[in-house]
DNA sequence: CCATGTTGTGAGCAATTGCTCATGTTGCAT
DNA sequence: ATGCAACATGAGCAATTGCTCACAACATGG
């Protein structure tokens, strides 16, 4: 069983290693994806790479800090898709918001399904920390937000648990649907939009 | 990488070997919810049920089919307790089928939070095929089912997906609850059921 | 008590995997 | 040019893991 430090062991200098890292990376990626967890190791991903073993572990200390690297990459990325779409956003009612809230979820997760259902799983187990739980604060933060500009059209003052509850609410339904092989379902999105304003729009006591 | 053939390798005949087998399975569960899937291997499990991996190699062709056994009896007693419930049912409101159904689910996952966790991940891995599916048709059934019996109080007819989406929707918010850890807060049931209602009270088209 | 089938054992093989290290190559500053 | 980092290599070690097999212990019917 490996140690399990997901801190980087070094920092590109050059030119040349910080194209290693990101084939390493990308390498990751795609074995995880083809292969799902079983199937992935260092041996693997460094010759899918196309570089030795031992550049891997130049930048990496170990097996978890690789996969930690792409949850980090993923979620970094869906951090920043919902903070820029709530910033951009001002007008529109609550629908045409969730709309594009579940547009952002869906493109993240149809892009590479298994990737990101082999990260989802490894985000349980690895001690990621305080980085993940900055990332998801903030999407639970920037979602707030945008659901606090239509208070109005809500059941119910909005509570931090709603919020948290909405986004396993979407991210649960795309994932189905994106675990299920399919092509998306174009009627996906006004599922997700149908779940999350028939949650947001009941009161929590009474049918 | 091993073989991926799921069937019994040999029924037990014998009080004492059926004992072993309940054995096993108890010893699989217990490790793959302490150590998760990195540290599930026969040896192990073989160890922690006291049995010699030989014994567990004579009813379980590989690893997988392991796996497999645990998933098939989980999703079996969930099968089980959704039905008696709709067959036990009768009047009551809407509100409070699902209410019931909730607190199934609930108590499914929080027996084995990590168990069940774990097992939903290689349920996508493994070619569990044919009997897996039985079982999600018969809950979705049985869902339907229920749910038929409320008509009156739903937004729109009811379609097969609406089910899928309701039976989605229930498990992502027990799970992501019971992965935290925490012990259940008692007002899980009643989100869970508020997200129900809201998503079957919705008019798919319009808010 | 014997014969035959059933069940249990555990050393250990073959394969895999995480990871290191001695050595070689490239880039950069002087 | 030359020296020193930074970077890259890959054979291979130590540990792990899935699984087998030759054998022993038990059960059961005659």
């Amino acid at each position: 069983m490996p140690r399990i430090d997901l801190h980087q062991r070094k920092s590109p200098r050059q030119r040349r290693s910080a194209d290693t890292v990101e084939t390493l990376l990308a390498a990751a990626a795609r074995v995880l994806e083809r292969e799902s967890l079983a199937g992935f190791n260092t041996n693997r991903v460094a010759e899918v790479a196309g570089v030795s073993v031992g550049s891997l572990y130049q930048y990496f200390p170990n097996k978890s800090a690789l996969i930690a690297a792409l949850i980090d990459r993923q979620q970094s990325a869906l951090v920043e898709h919902i903070e820029a779409c709530v910033a951009a956003r001002s007008g529109g009612s609550l629908r045409e918001a969730l709309q594009a809230l579940a547009e952002i979820g869906i493109e993240q997760q149809y892009g590479r399904p298994l990737l990101a259902a082999a990260l989802d799983h490894e985000e349980l187990r690895l001690p990621l920390g305080a980085r993940l739980r900055e990332s998801e604060q903030r999407i639970g933060a920037a979602v707030a937000t945008l659901l606090q500009r239509h208070v109005g059209e809500l059941a119910a003052p909005l509570r931090p648990v709603d919020v948290h509850d909405a986004i396993v609410i979407a991210k649960a339904l795309i994932e189905a649907d994106a675990m299920a092989g399919r092509a998306p379902s174009p009627d996906l999105r006004d599922r997700v939009v149908r779940a999350l304003l028939g949650y947001l729009q009941t009161k929590p006591g009474q049918s």
